[in-house]
DNA sequence: ATGTATAATATGTATGACACAATAATTGAA
DNA sequence: TTCAATTATTGTGTCATACATATTATACAT
């Protein structure tokens, strides 16, 4: 392995010293969310720089998720929420993604969903049950053939349970997870486009055992509901195998006759 | 509760446009990664825009993680590291931490480690024992007072594990959880300072596990390991706690006499 | 071929200007 | 006096221009 050094950069831009120094006031909570910052006047007084310093600082913050800027308004702090904390994982996932993250996708669920399935149920409020519930209506009533929608519906079950696991890094933890899934899904549809969903059924039993705050129950129907998912997952993979082989035989035959 | 809808900012401004523009084009892989843009001049040509709306643009493209600006040389499409890609988490996290996080924490790591550990000693390389016993050297050359070695060494065990396991999501997931263990270690360290730790013997036994290929004893170590680290988070938790509430008792009686 | 000096290039920063929307101030009506 | 409409002011969005300075390429000398 050849190691290879990065460029020095050394005398950093004035943006950047900028961005560094507005980030380390909002991290210091010297600037609390939802404040106005100082004009790009005042800024441009108080750094003794030019306006498009402090324009350029102000744009980079402002993708760093850090302040919010409200056109011909004003600069405020953001109060980050945990989706745009990792909304450069969407990004990243994007450009990243190939098909064996599914496999791997299971069998993360298949180790973290059922414990926080478990927390759910051992901490779960009467509203998120009641969310939880209006999730499932809504599913009950979604035509078969509608697939967007089903696939909105089911994570966004998963996405509730975990906020009612009431640990607050869950959420965070299963966001790569989350963000692969309609990727996944469209796989999945495109290959055996005429699947039949029994996620109803699971998520059903799911609920009733989080509502009765059985958590051994959580656990275990949660474990069955992906096992299943992942069962189908596996199959989409074989289909895809076999027909990336069948592609790559006729390619073969035709180059070399 | 009286619910409250943002303003809708309608009409995006051309630096957005033109981040849209070239994100879009990076995602559709028309440009890859390590390629050179346009320079500042053909991009304001390109867009017929000004030189401040694309350098703004380019601003928050860098901001993201897309691109890299090389002073003076250019501007070049990045090759995302999942690193870079979470990177907006470590903000998050700074601002969000609270003391019980520690135990949230280590619920998740109790729940997700084992398993990693398993597939870790499922696909483990060579090359990956040989970096971990050479983690392991290094810990136990390291002496015991040095904590934040030491820290960093713990950190870099469990991280090597995970990359160990081969599944490229599993770093992505754990990652908000390595964001918080220096963050939970100084508090442990502040609260309890001589406590000691016996982390060198249960990666001894975990490494072992691995390198036998033994998925079951790979698992258990690893959750004994968690287990006993989430015992001890858990005394900081009591001792916080109570020297929260002596502070209270004292507050209350000076304010009120 | 290697190293140095020069020129061309591209980004970094500053300044000034103006459009336009959002807010504040003012005015007018009930 | 209170509220509504109008006007004024403010602050951001965008453009144009200019120059500084570091990088890269070119040419030259050794």
């Amino acid at each position: 392995m050849s190691i290879s050094f990065n460029r020095i950069q050394r005398p950093v831009t004035l943006s950047q010293e900028i961005v560094e120094n507005i980030e380390r006031s909002i991290l210091e909570r010297k600037l609390v969310p939802g404040q106005k910052l100082p004009t790009e006047q005042e800024l441009c007084a108080m750094f003794s720089v030019s306006r498009t310093a402090v324009r350029e600082a102000l744009r980079m913050l402002s993708a760093k998720g850090l302040v919010t800027i409200k056109k011909r308004s004003g600069i405020f702090v953001n109060d980050m929420t945990s989706t745009e904390a990792v909304s450069g994982l969407g990004l990243y996932l994007e450009l990243k993604f190939e098909k064996d993250y599914i496999l791997h996708v299971f069998n993360i669920r298949q180790a973290i969903e059922p414990h926080v399935c478990r927390w759910a149920a051992a901490n779960r409020s009467t509203a998120s049950i009641w969310e939880l519930e209006k999730n499932l209506l809504k599913m009950k009533d979604c035509p078969p053939e509608d697939r967007e929608t089903e696939s909105l519906l089911d994570q966004e079950f998963h996405q509730m349970i975990a906020a009612a696991s009431k640990n607050p890094v869950v959420p965070l933890v299963l966001q790569p997870v989350f963000s692969l899934m309609p990727r996944i899904r469209a796989m999945v549809y495109t290959h055996i486009p005429n699947c039949v969903s029994a996620a109803l059924e699971y998520h059903r039993r799911i609920l009733d055992a989080i509502k009765q705050r059985d958590e051994e129950a959580a656990f275990r129907e949660m474990q069955i509901h992906i096992a299943n998912a992942a069962e189908q997952a596996n199959e989409v993979i074989d289909i895809i195998d076999k027909k990336a082989h069948a592609q790559d035989e006729a390619n073969r035959t035709t180059v070399s006759p």
